[in-house]
Formats: structure tokens, C-alpha cells, sequence
DNA sequence: TTGAAGTTCTACGTGATGTAGAAAATTGCT
DNA sequence: AGCAATTTTCTACATCACGTAGAACTTCAA
């Protein structure tokens, strides 16, 4: 599967709030900006290791890169719903007992989502 | 998350097709029939490695044990069902976009069940 | 009481991830 | 062109999860 580890996580988050690509110096900023916001400071992670993790980012296909640029810049190649969905269908899997996991699914979303999810089906 | 390996993965099959709680050694027989199956046939699992998988599993509240019985029986604490709904719930987290998430899950779900979904919901 | 069966402890190899320095490549400027 | 600053790539190490299992300890039946 493509599970992330924290930091891969938090570059991620920053990439879908991002719809323009932006350059590992951008990102490394943006998350030195968000751990001293959560209180937490510390020192701010170097360039290399931003930049290793969205290598391997991209390696996994979550992120791309233009490499036309100098600075390069980074974009996430699906938003963070076709991600998350993906993931779900991942997990959901070809097992026998899919409907009787999407049972138990649908009995634990809310009312409001319950709601969303009548529209989507339609009719 | 509680992510698991091949082999945690392999036991909690089992398990989930034993509703009676079974033993570590039973379960090491089952798994070398299942590779066997398989067509590949290795070495069968030592006895000691199934039962440290069992213990991380049961660290990871995934498995329950009787010790009462000499040779403790193992079990899994929820259906596969269960276990996979969670998973999906947990995937699915408490992002501001469940919503788009759930959107493009459905999207994907084959039409058979879309109509499951769509009982499942009522009205 | 003792040996067999079962359980716990300890341990090692591997791969993923966080982390970053050293080295190589690229650019802008003079 | 030549060099210094910027950027990227390589290499590396620590840690943790997991597969795997031997050694040692515990328990029970005979």
C-alpha cells in the first residue's frame, strides 16, 4: 500500500492545499511554519530532507515534479479526496464480504453524510 | 494505524475463518497448508514465530487469548468485516473534505453494490 | 519428580522512514 | 569565461515495524 510516514504525510497535506506547484524551500518554510504554530519549535528540517521525501513521493507517484524549472516545483498528482478514496477502495479490497463491510460502514457515518451519500447514489 | 504485515495479516485470515479460538500450533499447521496450497512449499513457521505474531497481535488488540486453557487459545477480537470498516473509518478520518472523499468512493463501487448501499441507507 | 509441551525472552536481518551532510550540478553575476 | 551561491543528488545513519526463531523458563501429566 502506499502508507505514508509523518513527515511524508505533512508534505503531503501542504501539496494538496497547494494547487500550484511550489519548490522544496517553499514547502520547508511552510512546515517550520506549522510545527511553531502547533506551539512547538524546533529547528526547521533541512532542504536535503524535505527534498528526499518528495523523491521518494514521487517514486510512490503521489508527487511530480517539473524539472524544467530551476528550483524545481512539486505538485501532488491527485487531490487529497482521490487519494483518501483510493486508499479506501485499497483497504475496502476484493474480499467476499465486501457488502457486509460496507454494512458496517455505512452504519457508522453520520446523518448528514448519510444524507450526502442518498444523493450521490441517486435514485 | 494498525497496519499489518503478510504474516499478522496471514493469522488474522485465519483467525477470521475460526470463530472457535484455536491454538498457536494449530494455526502454524494451517498457515504451512495454505503455503503448501499455494503451491509453494518452504520450511513450516516455527512454532515460536506464530506465537510472537500472536502477541503483537494481541498488543495490537486485534487478538484475545485464553490463558486459562493450557494451550492457550487464540481468537480475534472482531469480525473481518469490522475490522475493515474501521480501517475504511480511520482512513476515511475527520478531514473537511469527507464529504469529497465519500463522493468519489462511490463513484467507484461496482453497480450490485451501489444497490446495497442504497438499502443500507433506507429511504 | 521429570520430561514433554507450551510460553516468554531475547535477538537478528530487512525494509521503510526521518534526517541530513558531502558531493555534484546548475545558475547568476562580474 | 570563472567563480560563488543555489539546488539537486548521493550516501549514510538511526529507529522502528515485522518476519523469524533459538534459548530459557514454566507448566502439566505420568
Amino acid at each position: 500500500m502506499a502508507t505514508l510516514g509523518d513527515l511524508e504525510r505533512a508534505v503531503m497535506d501542504l501539496l494538496w492545499e497547494h494547487p500550484e506547484a511550489i519548490t522544496a524551500n517553499t514547502l520547508r518554510d511552510l512546515l517550520s511554519q506549522r510545527t511553531s504554530d502547533a506551539g512547538l519549535d524546533s529547528r526547521p528540517l533541512a532542504v536535503t530532507t524535505v527534498l528526499t521525501v518528495l523523491s521518494r513521493l514521487e517514486k510512490k507517484g503521489l508527487v511530480e515534479r517539473e524539472r524544467s524549472s530551476r528550483p524545481h516545483r512539486y505538485r501532488s498528482v491527485t487531490s487529497r479526496a482521490e487519494h483518501t478514496a483510493e486508499l479506501m477502495l485499497e483497504v475496502l479490497g476484493s474480499a467476499p464480504d465486501r457488502e457486509a463491510v460496507l454494512a458496517r460502514f455505512i452504519g457508522t457515518v453520520s446523518d448528514g453524510e448519510a444524507d450526502t451519500l442518498r444523493k450521490l447514489l441517486g435514485r
